[in-house]
DNA sequence: TGTGATAGTTAGAGACTATCACGGTCGCAA
DNA sequence: TTGCGACCGTGATAGTCTCTAACTATCACA
């Protein structure tokens, strides 16, 4: 398959790596502008001054190409999460608060990837959907710590929810943290999933409200809550 | 234009209004099965034994026919909660805690037509939004009454949110409420969005955790904080 | 310098949405 | 009862898309 990612030293694999990236590119402009719907493999050609099949020399199929921006689309976040948590060197609840802002505004900055990662994240529960799953694992740990710092890790989860979440830490390597922690965190990152997808599908805007300050209060009100 | 539905009552009239049913159900079908993307009118109209453009008959395009599906399931929703509202004859807790429930019920029991309300509403800005945005106030009413019976209404909302928040409950009828209800309000639809979108969404099926207790005590401490 | 892997092309199958012109049919009014 | 007009459904067609197959040109490297 010439479509895979073989990561090679030579030019060619430079060359390769090159117009993948390229596509990709081009491929988020689309998604910015249309939607998922508007990505278009021959369209993305036509941008990169080749015809449509020429692509499926750099990804197996459309799916591919997508599962690959999802990948990189988790990273981006981890990263720009992680980098939120490490700059601010206040305590515990200013950083919490922080990262609950930083959530956000990388929502808001590119709401296509931000749809793109927790619209159908598993719409084929293969193969992939495991890398999916591996991927998006770096974000929530930077929730998790920084939600450890605050918790108290001694409230009680009901029996059986604690052993799953007991099994899921165990699966992904957060062994460390209480479980009463992890199903905080998971409570966090509901809330604030729910208020920035309301966002970012306009229902704020045709209702003519602002929706900032009920972040803010959101995010302060989970914060005193722990 | 043929698409249209003029609602007359002649024979002809209830034929259409019967085809225009079919062509929903066959629809909600295939949605339930492939998603929003796996809607084919072709194959929709090969299900009802007719040739494609037959279809272009009720409904002008594809657009339209999503549209038409949203609104009803606006409608659905409504009902489900107003009838889980009426219902619920005990004190004011107990009912916007059945409600919370009630929320998350009709989202599990159909997916795909909750995720057509909530994924992207609004992508065409033009006409047809303002009818969405119509269809989806029924919903609004039920959640604001079940609120407005617990919020304390002198609650501080900052000047300019409040504003937004008059505006909004004037342009649809809900003045009888405080600005502070309805930003509980909104908040409570954000929070119960943020845990039924991830689950159905499958998030918490590839954690291996089942939401269930942790959306009952979002709901519980959403409504002891009022 | 020759050879094999790789990049890109054209052609084409099989989907889809949507438009058009045509013929059949049904309802309703004269 | 009859005739007309509105409406329903069809096949043909344009144009889009994904993806495959066969072929050619090119480039790296031994």
């Amino acid at each position: 398959m010439a479509a895979e990612t073989r990561t090679g030293t030579g030019p060619r694999d430079r060359f390769r790596a090159q117009v993948r990236q390229e596509v990709k590119t081009a491929a988020l402009r689309q998604l910015a502008e249309g939607g998922p719907e508007a990505l278009s493999l021959n369209a993305i050609a036509k941008q990169l001054g080749m015809t449509g099949p020429a692509l499926y020399r750099y990804f197996a199929n459309r799916d591919s190409l997508l599962t690959d921006l999802v990948i990189d689309a988790y990273g981006d976040l981890a990263s720009a999460l992680s980098r939120t948590a490490e700059a601010c060197t206040e305590d515990a609840v200013t950083r919490l608060t922080e990262l609950g802002r930083a959530y956000r505004a990388w929502a808001l900055a590119e709401p296509h990837r931000y749809r793109l990662l927790f619209r159908a994240p598993l719409q084929g529960y293969d193969a992939q959907s495991a890398s999916l799953v591996e991927a998006s694992q770096p974000a929530m740990t930077v929730l998790l710590d920084a939600v450890s710092a605050l918790a108290e890790p001694d409230a009680r989860v009901p029996e059986g929810a604690a052993a799953q979440f007991r099994e899921w830490q165990e699966r992904h390597g957060f062994e460390g943290v209480p479980e009463a922690v992890a199903a905080r965190s998971t409570m966090l990152w509901a809330h604030l999933h729910g208020m920035v997808a309301l966002e970012i599908e306009g229902n704020f805007t045709s209702m003519g409200i602002d929706p900032s300050f009920l972040y803010e209060a959101e995010v302060t009100d989970f914060v005193r809550s722990l």
